[in-house]
DNA sequence: TTGTATGCGTTATCAG
DNA sequence: CTGATAACGCATACAA
């Protein structure tokens, strides 16, 4: 009973170039000069062979093109998490980006762990992506596979969390202002004891805010104390890292009258441990920290927080990788571009 | 002052099996069967082929197997907007599954947009990819390019928000017992006007919960009016949407005391503008959703949700789109699978 | 203006 | 056991 010529569950075929050029009569040279437009094809064929694709609805295989071309018209990208609002603002600008330049995006995710970057990098540079955007996991300290596939002439763009022996392409926020403000804006509302929770110490936006912050008490006369400062080594990722390094700063003989925390998870954390111990927060223990999410607008009272400008962020390193990707010859000359982060004050009494 | 061996800037450029050949004397159909460590190879070569490979750090060029296998191992995603937690979660449980069998995973959002849905579906299906995962739009009204694509084989499986009328595997929650369940809890709390508001009418998800909520208030012996029926055409996209719908519920003659919100982006919506009127919620005004959101416990006073299992969709989904695409001979019976979904009930007070 | 031949990297088929 | 050749779909140098 089935339709013999569309056999039921036959597998998903393309129409080629091929079959539109044996039912013209026509050769595949002649077909595909014929669908770019080419100036030798004369137009009367130009039409037959427009029309009948058109019909068909023929799409040229993107396989054989990269194959051709030995571009991919893809680009990776590696991220600590999907499910983070910083990241899928990212992401959101990637996309903006890439489209519109008829790139495909392959996203891959870290979870923050070293071993997970490793292997995504490898199955991405494997799949022959035409470029590569980064923003490298808390746990990365080695950076040789980096450097190596970058030598190897691989354009990559890194943001937010940059590598600075790598010389390419760069986007970050203005970090350490952002965090300057933040902290200043906990001081103004009159905290005296300000800790800070950072993400793992080695990251370039842990050092930037943490600089920002120690500049911050500095230039307000107040001391800084290395037991004010705690890391998270997997950026907050697992709640016991968060809830030991809460811990530490309130066992302190000076207990923290306030937090200025490093990133979204760690902003997160910090409210969901400290709520969860009682602290009505803020309020009873100051808190602002760096937070791309929308549900601090939600809170009762209203949190304070530092937004980092990540759609434009994931735009601007998708036009950088464009560039270098399309760039003819080598660019020996990298730029580290620096976005301005967003101070979001809520809530007027202290 | 350039390395010869490596001239600066030069393209990344992969080993392929032709340098291997070239290297070791050897033909290319050796060194390929060698590496596909084929019985018909000697001991030695095998050793010699697999020794130079690793050395030279030999990755076969997976566009070239696309081409000759007719298979990119790719799958392609369409969802509503990466950044909203359950979708996030969702493209994990994918990402999970598709890493274990080396498969691919191409993302793309609608935004709830027909147009872009339709652009998606063009350029993901032109991108070869072997196998489809979709959740339609909240605008999608035609079905005809999904039914086309799916009736010329494309593998491919709907999840939440599935397409009755195409015939292929479907991954569901549980709408109905979700919203059933939801409804209770807020008349179980002593609401007696339960207001409700949905997703596009044409949804399945919408159905699948307005017929929970009705089913529960009949249930309870309470009356079903249409006029405490609203719907969001996109979803919740867009504010001034969210906003239309409340104040038509709220200028009832009748006003709600509270409301059932049947999705994620809802949810958001009612809390956000109801609290910007100066409502307590929940409290003033009874409020019950659909949410994956992880801000919600975080809320003063908590909130109550319905949670879908969306990793496990997610990985269900994958699962269910791998089988139809390895599997030799045409599927023919299509199963759709129902996930429960869990309600989280915060704060023992009305 | 159009057709033929070649190659992109790989594997399968067929010869040796 | 190993090598030559064709093919996947496309674009292009070269022929006609």
């Amino acid at each position: 009973m089935a339709d013999p010529g569309e056999p039921d569950g036959m597998k998903y075929e393309a129409v080629t170039i091929k079959d539109i050029a044996k039912a013209l009569g026509l050769s595949t040279s002649t077909v595909s000069r014929a669908l770019r437009d080419s100036y030798e094809i004369s137009p009367e064929t130009k039409r037959l062979v427009m029309e009948y694709a058109e019909k068909i609805n023929y799409q040229p295989n993107p396989i054989a093109l990269s194959l051709k071309e030995k571009k991919s018209h893809t680009i990776g990208v590696i991220v600590g998490e999907i499910a983070n609002s910083f990241f899928s603002q990212i992401i959101n600008g990637i996309e903006s980006v890439a489209k519109t330049q008829n790139y495909n995006v392959i996203i891959s995710q870290s979870h923050e762990s070293f071993d997970k970057e490793m292997s995504n990098l490898q199955y991405l540079t494997s799949r022959s992506i035409d470029g590569l955007l980064i923003s490298v996991s808390a746990e990365t300290t080695d950076f040789s596979s980096f450097k190596e596939i970058s030598a190897k002439g691989m354009p990559m763009v890194f943001f937010d969390r940059i590598v600075d022996e790598i010389d390419t392409h760069k986007v970050i926020a203005d970090n350490f202002t952002g965090a300057y403000n933040a902290t200043s804006h906990l001081i103004r509302k009159g905290y005296k004891r300000i800790a800070t929770i950072c993400n793992a110490s080695i990251l370039s936006i842990a050092k930037e805010r943490l600089a920002g912050y120690t500049a911050a008490l500095k230039d307000h006369g107040l001391p800084v104390e290395d037991s004010m400062i705690r890391y998270c080594k997997h950026g907050g990722m697992f709640r016991d890292e968060m809830e030991e390094s809460l811990k530490e700063l309130f066992t302190n003989k000076k207990k923290p009258d306030a937090i200025f925390a490093s990133s979204d998870k760690i902003t997160m954390g910090c409210l969901r441990i400290l709520r969860s111990q009682g602290y009505k927060i803020p309020g009873d223990i100051g808190l602002i920290g760096f937070s791309n999410g929308e549900f601090t607008e939600l809170l009762d009272p209203p949190l304070s927080v530092i937004k980092q400008p990540a759609f434009e962020m994931g735009q601007l390193a998708t036009q950088m990788l464009l560039q270098l990707i399309e760039s003819k010859n080598p660019v020996h000359i990298f730029e580290t571009k620096v976005l301005s982060t967003e101070m979001i004050v809520r809530g007027s009494t202290k």
